[in-house]
DNA sequence: GGTAAAATCATCCGAAAGTATGACGACATC
DNA sequence: GATGTCGTCATACTTTCGGATGATTTTACC
C-alpha cells in the first residue's frame, strides 16, 4: 500500500521532470510542434501500458491454464496422456499432485519459466518481481519437489506431471 | 486490485489537479506550450493503463472458479499416473539435427546427464573425467545449441529431439 | 478485526555454473 | 608427415544459484 503510493509519487515527479526536460529541449532546438506532441504521446503511451501491466500484474500464462483447466474438466477421462510429444494439447498440470506437495499457482508459474531455460533475473522481470522473490519461490519449490538444483526440479516436475 | 485502482485514480486525480493548476500559472505567463505536452502525456498515460487493465482482465475470480473446478476432479480422478513418458520406447536421438548443429556423441552424453538434474560434479565422477572436462563439453554444448543456461540448453535439445 | 496462508523483498555467504583461453595427446585422414 | 577433430584438463575470473533467515505486505476467510 505505502509502497504504491510511493512508486505513484515518484513515477510522478519523473513525469513532471520529463515534461519539463522535453519542454526545455523543445524550445531550444524549435521544430516541429507535432512531432515532440506525438512522441511525448507514444512514449507515454508505451509507458501508460507498462504502468498499467506493473500495477494490475502480468497474469496472461494463467488466463492461457484456465482455459486449459476447463478443458480437462471437459475431457476428463484421457487415462493421462503421455504429455510429451502429443504437442497439439495445452498441457494440462496434475493439480492434484501439486497439492498433494503443497506447490503454490505461483511456485509452479516460476517452474515452468524455470523449466524454459529462464534465469532468475529474466524470470523477474518478465513478471515484475524483484529476483529474490524469485529464488524464494524456487528454494521453496526446490523443498518440496525435493531438489538441490533448477535442472533437477525440471525433471521432477515433468516426472510428476505438473510441467509440460 | 481494487485498492491499487482506488489509489490510481486518487492519484491520478491529485496529478491531473497539480497539472491544472500548472497550467493557470503558464496560462499567466503564457507558456500555454507545456499543458499541451503534459495533457497529451497524461491523455495516453491514462490510455495506455486502460488498455493494460484491459488486456489483462480480471484474474481473481478466474483463479477461483479454477480451483472449485479442479477439486471435483480430483475428487473423481484419485491416481493420476505420472503422465511423464510412457517408459516403454527407448527414445532414439534426431541425430540428423545433432550432427547438422555439429554435437558430438560426448557432448550429447553430458548434456542427457545435465537434463537429468545432474550437477557438474556428479556428472564428472559418474564419467570418471574431471569437473573441468564437463565444464567444457558443456559450454560447447551450450554454444552450439545457442543456449546460456543448462536449463536452456536442456529445454532446446528437447525441442530438437535430441533429449527424451 | 483477527488470523492464516501466500507473496514479496532483503541480506549474507558459500557453492555451483559459466566464460575465456591455452594446452596436450589420440586418432583418423589426406 | 601435416592437418583436423575430439576428448581431456587446467587456471583464472565472473556470474548465477541456492541455503538460511527474517521481515513486511496482500489476500482470503471467519
Amino acid at each position: 500500500m505505502k509502497r504504491h503510493v510511493l512508486i505513484f509519487g515518484l513515477v510522478g515527479g519523473l513525469l513532471i521532470a520529463t515534461l519539463q526536460y522535453t519542454e526545455y529541449r523543445f524550445v531550444v532546438i524549435e521544430h516541429s510542434f507535432e512531432i515532440y506532441g506525438a512522441l511525448v504521446a507514444i512514449l507515454f503511451a508505451a509507458f501508460g501500458i507498462w504502468l498499467g501491466l506493473r500495477i494490475t500484474g502480468n497474469r496472461e500464462t494463467i488466463r492461457e491454464t484456465v482455459v486449459v483447466k476447463e478443458v480437462l474438466v471437459h475431457a476428463q477421462t484421457p487415462a493421462e496422456a503421455p504429455a510429451s510429444a502429443s504437442s497439439l494439447e495445452p498441457f494440462t498440470p496434475n493439480t492434484a499432485r501439486q497439492q498433494a506437495l503443497g506447490i503454490t499457482a505461483r511456485e509452479l508459474e516460476i517452474l515452468t519459466l524455470v523449466a524454459r531455460g529462464f534465469s532468475n533475473r529474466e524470470i523477474a522481470t518478465q513478471l515484475f518481481v524483484s529476483e529474490n522473490t524469485v529464488k524464494t519461490h524456487c528454494a521453496r519449490a526446490f523443498d518440496k519437489l525435493g531438489a538441490a538444483r533448477r535442472t533437477q526440479a525440471v525433471q521432477r516436475g515433468k516426472e510428476l506431471g505438473l510441467l509440460p
